[in-house]
DNA sequence: TATGAATGAGGATTCATTCAT
DNA sequence: CATGAATGAATCCTCATTCAT
C-alpha cells in the first residue's frame, strides 16, 4: 500500500480550508482596523491585505457589516478568554480585571470603536444583533461574577453595567487625546482604570 | 417728532441677519444629527433642512467638519451653561451634576458622538483643534470644581477625568441598546449615572 | 466768489473715477494672471486683489471672459507701444524685434496663454471677437512693417505670420519646461528667438 | 483530431479584453477632445461616449489627468510612427517633415492643446512627468536627426528646438483663427509650415 | 468556489453669476 | 453704483456590491 496515512475525508479538508480562508480575511481586517478608523477601511484594502479577491470576501460574508461584526466577536472572544484566564488566578481582583480590560482596549482600539458603532445604531441583521447581544451578555456575566466576587451583593448586574460603562468611557474619552503619545495615553488610561477599579472595589466596604 | 427711535445701523442689521442664518444652519444640522449618526448626514440634507442652498452652507463654513465642530461647540456651551446654573443652586452636588450631564447626553446624542469622533482622530484644522481643546478644558474645569467641592483634595484633575470618562462611557455603551425604548434607556442610563455619582461622592470619606 | 478753481464738471470726475476703478480691476487681474494659470483665477480672487466687491467687477465687465479679453488687449497695447518705440530707434532690426517680443512674452505669460485660449476657441462675444481681431491686425501690421524693412518684398504678410507663429511657439513649447529655472528658460527662449530672428533676417539675401 | 488549434490561455484573452476596453476609453476621449477644448471634457462625457460607466474609467486610470496623458502619449506614438515612416522614404526632407507634422497637428488638435497644457504646468504624477519627458525626447531625437540630415552641423539640438517651437506656434496661433473654415486654416497653416521648413532647410547654405 | 472588472448612486466641494439692499 | 450673500448646477472621484466567467 502506498498510502497508509489515514486520510481525512475530502469534505473535512475543504471545511478546514474554508475556515482557514475565513480566518485569513478576519485577521487581515483586524490588522487594518488596528491601523486606522475601521469605518474608513475598504473592502478592497481588506481583500488585498488578505491576499484574496473582493468576491471571496462576499462568499464568506453577506456584507461588510457582517465582517465587521465578526471581527468584533472575535475580539470579544479574546477578551473573554483573557478574563477567564485571569479569574482563574489566585490574585484575581476587580482592580486587576479593570487593568486587564483597559489594556485590551488599548491594544484593540477597533473593539470599542465597533462596540460604539453597533451600539449607536450601526445597521445589523437580526441574526447579527442576536450574536452581538449574546456576546455582550457573556462578557457582562464575567464582569458581574467579578463584581460579586469583590463583595457586592445588591444590584450586582447594574453595578457591573456601571463598571463596564466607566471603563469603556475611559477609552472613548482619552484614547487619542490630541497631541499625546501612545505610551502617554496608555499610562493615563491605566491610571484612570485604576481609579475606577478602586472605587468599585472599595464600594463593598 | 419725526424719528426718535434709535435706528440700528445697517451694518448691525446685516450682521444679525447673518448670525440668524448661521443659527438656522446650525439648528438644522443639530436636528439631523439627533435623528441619525451624524457622519451619515450630508450637506444636501442639511441645506434642505435649513431651507438654504448648498452653496450657502459653504458661505458660513469652510467645510462640513467645521460645521460639525460648531454644532459640537454650541452643544458644549449649552451643557456648560446648565452646569453653571446648577452649581449656583444651593442643592448642588456631584450626584446632581452627574444626572444633569447624563440627561444632557440623552437629549444630545450627537454631542458625545462628535466628542468621540473628534477625539478618535476626526480631522480638524489646527484652529478647530484649538477651539475643541479650549472647550474641553472649560468643561473639565467645571467638573473638577464640583469634584473638589465634594471633598476630594488629592488628584482632583485625574479623578475628574475618571468621572467624565465614566459618564461618557454610560452613553457609548447603552445609549441605543438594541431593542430598548428611549424611555427605558433614559431610565437605565440615569440609574447608572447615579451609581457613578454615588461612588465618586462617597470617595471622599 | 468762494470758488475760483475751475471745476471739472462732475460728470468728468465721475468718469475718471470709473476709469480708475476699471484700471484697478484690470491690474489686479494682470498680477494674478502673472502668478498662475489664468484659467484658475477666480472672480473672488480678482475682487479681493482689486479691493472691490464681486458685484463691482460685473458692473464693469459683462462676464469673466470680457475681463480676460480686456487684460489681453491691455497687454497687447503694451507690446504695441514697445514695438513702436523700438522701431523708432536707429538700431531697429528684425532680430531686435524678436528679442523684444520674446522678452515681453517671458514677462507676460498670461498674454500668450490668453492668445492661445481665445484662438483655440474660448467663447467670445462678437464684439469681443472684433476687438481681438483688430488688435491682432495692428500687431501684425507692425511685424509686417519690420519684415518689409528687413528686405522682404514678396509675401510679406505670410512671412510675418510665419515669424509671429514661430515666436509664439517658442513660449508654448518651452515656457515652463519641467524642471528648469525661470532664468534658464528665459535664456533658452531668447536663444531660440535669436535663431528664428536670424533665419528671417537672412532670408532676404 | 480533437483540438489542434492552439488555444490562447484564458489569462491572455482577459488581458486582450482589458486592453480593448482601455482602447475604447482612449478613443472615446480622443474623439471628444477633437470636438472641443479637452479641459472642458468631463468624465461623464467620456464614459458615455465609451459606453462604459464612470467607475470603469477609474478602473483603468487613476484620474482624469492620467487619461489625458495617455491620450497625449498615444497621439505622440502616432506622429512618431509617421515620422519614422517618412524618414524611411527616399524623398525624405526637412520640408516634408514639417508638412507631415503640421498635418498631424491639424488632425489632432488635442495633441498640441495637451502639449501646451502639460508644458504650462498641468499637474502630473512624477511617473507621468517621466513618461512625458521620455516621449518629448524621442520626438526631438527624430527631429534632430532630420535637421542634421538636412545639413546642419552645429547646434543641431538647439536648432531642432527652434524648428519644433516654430511649428507648434503655427497651430497655437492659427489653428482656429476666428471666422475661418477648417480647410482654409489647413491651407494657411501648411503654407506657413512650408515657409518655416524652407527657412530651416536653406539655413545650411 | 474564486475572481475582479463593471457598476452608478452618491459624496463633498467649487464658482460664475445674480439681485435685493 | 457698490455690495456680497445666495444660488445650484456641475465637477471629480469613491466604494460596496454584483455577476459572468
Amino acid at each position: 500500500m502506498t498510502d497508509q496515512v489515514p486520510e481525512k475525508p475530502l469534505i473535512v479538508l475543504k471545511q478546514q480550508e474554508k475556515d482557514a480562508r475565513r480566518q485569513l480575511i478576519l485577521n487581515a481586517a483586524r490588522h487594518l482596523f488596528a491601523e486606522k478608523d475601521f469605518r474608513s477601511v475598504t473592502v478592497r484594502e481588506i481583500a488585498k491585505a488578505a491576499g484574496v479577491s473582493i468576491g471571496t470576501i462576499y462568499n464568506y460574508y453577506e456584507n461588510l457589516t457582517e465582517l465587521f461584526l465578526d471581527v468584533f466577536l472575535k475580539s470579544a472572544e479574546d477578551i473573554l478568554a483573557r478574563i477567564d484566564n485571569e479569574q482563574a488566578s489566585p490574585h484575581a481582583s476587580l482592580s486587576r480585571l479593570c487593568s486587564l480590560y483597559i489594556d485590551f482596549l488599548n491594544e484593540n482600539m477597533a473593539f470599542y470603536q465597533m462596540m460604539g458603532h453597533f451600539m449607536l445604531g450601526g445597521e445589523l441583521s437580526s441574526e447579527g444583533t442576536e450574536k452581538l447581544n449574546r456576546m455582550m451578555r457573556a462578557l457582562m456575566d464575567r464582569l458581574e461574577a467579578a463584581v460579586v466576587a469583590s463583595g457586592t451583593e445588591k444590584d450586582s448586574r447594574l453595578i457591573c453595567h456601571a463598571l463596564f460603562s466607566a471603563l469603556n468611557g475611559i477609552m472613548i474619552t482619552y484614547a487619542r487625546y490630541p497631541g499625546r503619545e501612545a505610551t502617554e495615553i496608555s499610562r493615563h488610561t491605566r491610571r484612570l482604570a485604576a481609579i475606577i477599579g478602586d472605587l468599585f472595589e472599595k464600594r463593598v466596604r
